[in-house]
DNA sequence: CTAAGTGCTAGAGTGTGCTCGAGGTCAAGC
DNA sequence: GCTTGACCTCGAGCACACTCTAGCACTTAG
């Protein structure tokens, strides 16, 4: 695959995929004849657990740092394993909290809807 | 109130309420004789209600137009409910989205503590 | 009376995470 | 053999949301 391919199937622009590789959080790529870079599916399945990581709010440089363990192999397990664990834990209380903001909105547009005048008690 | 106390207890820095202002996030506060702002207590509930409408993922923009609407009083509650009404409804999906990253890390880091099978799992 | 503390403005600077442009190479179809 | 289009590098530029600085004014405790 070459990277136009993998940016249509990843989501990723062409320019991204690039710089990610430029900061570590891909792999130096593989190249043919002409210099391009050159992917296999692999990749596909790395970028979207990297896009789930983004998307929980890991930034760039935790995640960047997840990707040097992860090429250095097994002996850095343990490592993975606590900085994974640090987001999940993260994670769960997010989720908690946006469920509230959820019930604070449904609150807020139900007054919107009943009443018309927000923060007003029930109409009569 | 004076700034400093609304910060302490909104959890916003003093500087980001004077930008908040600037921007239109907060009405023009009131001074007192030396020219320094002095807030009532509504303006720690509208902070909360802005918190989340951040934390959410509301840009800062929406939230000015969201913070002018409101200024504008009754005439726009209508245009207030669409805009919370569309951010309520990608927030649902969120939350669906990270629950389900949740269960993603759940089974990663679950792969990571079998030290049964040595690592011979998937290695994202 | 004075020093510490808090406030003021205008505007510049910062960190994050891309995003784009200039100027070029290379392979394939017509 | 030329055009088209995808690719390359390097580096600058951008959007967002603050964050901080300089230089000054006001208030309050001792």
């Amino acid at each position: 695959m070459m990277i136009g391919e993998v940016a249509e199937k990843s989501g990723f622009s062409v320019h991204t995929l690039r710089y990610y590789e430029k900061i570590g959080l891909l792999p130096t790529s593989h190249r043919d004849g002409g210099g391009r870079r050159s992917y296999d599916d692999d990749v596909l399945r790395w970028l979207e657990f990297l896009s789930r990581l983004k998307d929980l709010g890991m930034p760039i440089r935790d995640r960047v740092l997840y990707a040097r363990l992860r090429a250095e192999g097994d002996s850095t397990i343990e490592a993975r394993r606590r900085l994974l664990q640090t987001y999940r834990d993260a994670l769960a209380k997010r989720v908690i909290s946006l469920t509230e903001t959820l019930d604070v909105l449904d609150a807020k547009i139900a007054s919107y809807d009943t009443t018309g005048t927000p923060l007003k008690g029930p109409r009569k």
